[in-house]
DNA sequence: CAAGTTATACGAAGAGCTTCGTAGTTGTCA
DNA sequence: TGACAACTACGAAGCTCTTCGTATAACTTG
């Protein structure tokens, strides 16, 4: 029953925010990653060329330097990666309880009818694919 | 419609461990939750001594001080740090989709029928609150 | 080709987290 | 009271994260 190690770590704050952008545009350079997170937060052009080099450092990101403007994409598809994080608050938080997780993510807002509708619904498609 | 400013930050790895010891066993002294901290992962006396002092300051802890072993307690409840946490990480990975985040929870592992259905339960109940 | 533009690479500073050694204080008890 | 035990306080080291300045290499164009 032990853990098993993941392959790529967990990505930080920052990281997130450059891999949100490529998860919603595909491959991309620094540039273009660089315009996005500056109009959104003002991030210097070093800052995220280094970040996304860590990243590519660490196993996060894969580069295609091909051409002169190198090229970063996601190792891990956006639904794996917050698998990871989620998994990774249901077990130091919550105590691998998922029912208190979703307890507690639906107390915290105003969730609306239809997002409540979302959720029935694929609860009774786990259900039904899985018995 | 700006995000409020949580009173106490966001408690770290280190101090998260701390709180859940003095949830489960109510207010403590420095010993106690070290007896239990060594034990869990072999922490050393000062070192959570040093954290819990942090985290007074921080506002995570109430220090009584009367007698000559300290007496912390978490100012927050159990569910209220639950709660900034997980409303953190759906902002931050899934944009505020509550449904997302219930999604990736449950396809991450294997969820018991007994979970399920006390997250049924608790759908039934929050609506039944609600409309 | 020279000058400017667009890239990457590198190093380092500043901040926060975690850990622990050491010093000093207060209480206990033979 | 003298010695030991139980506490707190303090400071600093090692680490990661984040940011940015500077150096350098590669294209572009007049």
């Amino acid at each position: 029953m032990s853990g098993i190690k993941p392959s790529t770590p967990k990505p930080t704050a920052a990281e997130l925010e450059i891999l949100g952008v490529l998860w919603h545009t595909g491959p991309a350079t620094v540039r273009q990653v660089h315009e996005v997170l500056e109009a959104r937060k003002g991030a210097g052009y070093t800052t995220v060329l280094k970040t996304m080099q860590i990243m590519a450092d660490k196993g996060l990101l894969e580069r295609e330097d091909s051409s002169r403007a190198h090229v970063y994409k996601p190792v891990l598809r956006q639904e794996e990666t917050q698998r990871q994080l989620v998994d990774d608050l249901l077990e130091k938080v919550f105590g691998g309880s998922a029912s208190q997780l979703v307890m507690r993510a639906l107390s915290g807002r105003r969730t609306s009818k239809k997002e409540m509708a979302e959720i029935r619904r694929m609860l009774d498609e786990y259900e039904g694919g899985r018995r």
